[in-house]
RNA sequence: GCCCUUGUAGCUCAGUGGAUAGAGCGUCGGUUUCCUAAACCGUGCGUCGCAAGUUCGAUUCUUGCCAAGGGCGCCA
């Protein structure tokens, strides 16, 4: 890598200069300008209070001592602005990343390995199999499954799990509103009015038991759903399962072990504010019913059966569920480091200009159905990864709707579809694509012609920022730029133009081809399609 | 009152301890004898919520304030 090269030219130049040890500000950078350079140091600026000179003066000694090095590619060194030294380098660096990108193609391109097998358990989604999935609903889908992509492609060993609350009061709440429904009664009070009921309640058959019959119903129908934007999960866990199994007990019995349980009111308490939570919360209550919690507990201490470090991605209205667990799974003997929560801001659905509640039990929601019906799979599941989870999402179903033609989905399809359009005008000229090695790259010099390999070089450090932060919109933004970037190319480069040099035609057919590997991994990760034609 | 997230262009949102802060949409104008015009090019558009602090340098980090959304159950 050149980077290195010069990291390491840039540390011997300061040495030379009297620099004992590098502070660790010290960097090397691709700076944002382009007039910039290709490569730029801040070294001078953060040394010069270290060797008592000012930047700028030691920024031109730095020069001096760097122009001695020999650097691959480098064919200038600029000093600017305040003291940053910019080093221009020939386009040949960039035809090397062409070569790298083709050559590992795929499969191997920007497959860093930084995460060395560690197995990370993501539970997401998780809904109440009361019902359809409303559409705020789908944004967890789509951020934890690419997530769990793009960890994997990071060397990570990602486990993907759907949480089933298939006990408890709800659950009874909504087998009762459907049996009311098939009788042709009023739902109970607080009872689920949605009218999927009455549409449940119809095809449920007379022998059925209502609230087993309508938990399958509801994950048949949330599976379907998320398996339609192509979202799937590896472990499906119930937490009646669980319960039977005797888990909340031994769960229990390890919390007692650990002396932070104890007995107030006639309920049973965990001392959760021992470590940050509020106040303590209820593990038994005094009816003798466990609340949510304890089986939770038991369930998050089963999650690492299936995982090294274990992620829950919940909505923000979870948020202050996060101490009491990361509390009651330090008592169980977890790491705090084992137990990591990603809160999600909400999707706001605008329709008609006015924003619909999403609510189950009054049944004013949109579904994730409708949703995708309207908007088609891709979009859908493009729209909730376009921005940070970090942010409320306004989702305007007119505005995507009017735009279908021309939303950045079809943008990056777009491009996808091109590239396969030129292969197949190609071979219709019998233009054939020679061997790589067996073609003069050095052509390449338009500077869309480098801006695209720029771009390509540039994705495994957002593969590794956007697993590092848990931020697969980083991907989404880095598709669109190279989207953009192959746009521009292809508009004022011509390719298969018969007045075109034949040994430049080669050399831009691969750039084509190395477009295309970096837009089909891009799209791979959202889990978007790569269409060949649109 | 306490906790979490957010505040960047008319709108929806990216982005960054650094040198002139970006994209899409919307506005206005332009590009097709030749690889897909679902594209491209040009044009406008900003006190990066406000104020202090840290720093050679802050829109970025810290603190306070203001505003918006969410949460503070022996519900799940």
């Amino acid at each position: 890598m050149v980077r290195l090269k010069i990291v390491e030219a840039v540390h011997t130049a300061l040495r030379a200069l009297g620099v004992e040890e590098v502070p660790s500000g010290v960097t090397v950078e691709r700076p944002a300008n382009p007039d910039h350079g290709d490569w730029s140091t801040n070294a001078s600026l953060v040394c010069a209070k270290l060797l008592k000179k000012n930047p700028r003066e030691l920024g031109v000694e730095l020069q001096a001592e760097l122009e001695k090095a020999d650097i691959p590619h480098v064919e200038r060194l600029d000093i600017a602005g305040p003291g940053f030294i910019n080093f221009v380098l020939s386009p040949s660096w960039l035809h090397d990343v062409l070569l790298t990108v083709v050559d590992q193609g795929t499969d191997n391109f920007a497959r860093p390995n930084v995460g060395n097998g560690l197995e990370i358990n993501l539970e997401f989604v998780s809904s109440n199999p009361t019902g359809p999935l409303h559409a705020g609903g789908g944004r967890w889908g789509a951020f934890g499954d690419s997530l769990a992509r793009i960890l994997a492609r990071c060397g990570y060993a990602p486990h993907k799990e759907f949480y089933i609350n298939d006990r408890g009061n709800q659950t009874v709440l909504f087998g009762q509103s459907l049996s009311a429904r098939k009788g042709g009664h009023d739902v109970p009070p607080n009872g689920y009015e949605g009218q999927y009921i009455s549409e449940w309640a119809r095809e449920m058959p007379d022998t059925a038991d209502p609230v087993v019959w309508g938990i399958e119903r509801s994950l048949h129908e949330v599976e379907q759903s998320l398996s339609s934007m192509h979202v799937s999960f590896d472990t499906w866990s119930s937490e009646k399962a669980l319960v039977d199994s005797g888990a909340m007990e031994s769960a229990l019995e390890r919390l007692r072990a650990s002396g932070h349980v104890y007995e107030k009111d006639d309920a049973t308490w965990l001392a959760t504010s021992e470590l940050g939570d509020d106040k303590d919360r209820v593990l038994i209550k005094a009816d003798g019913e466990p609340t949510y919690m304890l089986p939770d507990i038991a369930y998050h201490h089963d999650k690492y059966n299936r995982g090294d470090i274990i992620i829950d991605i919940l909505g923000a209205d979870h948020h202050g569920y996060v101490p009491r667990m990361r509390a009651a799974l330090i008592f169980m003997g977890h790491e705090p480091k084992e137990y990591e929560a990603i809160i999600g801001q909400n999707v706001k659905l605008i329709r008609d200009g006015e924003e619909v509640k999403l609510s189950k039990r009054a049944g004013t929601m949109i579904t994730i159905d409708e949703l995708i019906e309207e908007l088609g799979p891709d979009v859908t599941r493009f729209a909730y990864l376009i921005q940070s989870i970090d942010t409320t999402q306004t989702i305007d179903i007119d505005v995507w709707k009017a735009q279908a033609s021309e939303n950045p989905v079809f943008y990056v399809q777009y491009a996808h579809a091109r590239i396969h359009a030129i292969g197949r005008e190609a071979s219709k000229r019998s233009i054939e694509r020679k061997p790589l090695d067996q073609v003069e790259l050095a052509g390449l010099v338009d500077p869309h012609e480098l801006d695209v390999l720029r771009h390509l070089l540039e994705l495994e450090e957002v593969l590794v920022a956007a697993a590092r932060d848990r931020a697969p919109h980083r991907v989404t933004t880095w598709v669109r730029e190279l989207a953009s970037a192959f746009h521009t190319f292809y508009n004022s480069c011509p390719i298969l133009r018969s007045d075109v040099d034949p040994e430049l035609q080669q050399a831009r057919l691969w750039l084509v081809e190395a477009s295309r590997i970096g837009l089909s991994i891009g799209l791979d990760l959202l889990g978007v399609e790569a269409p060949e034609e649109m």
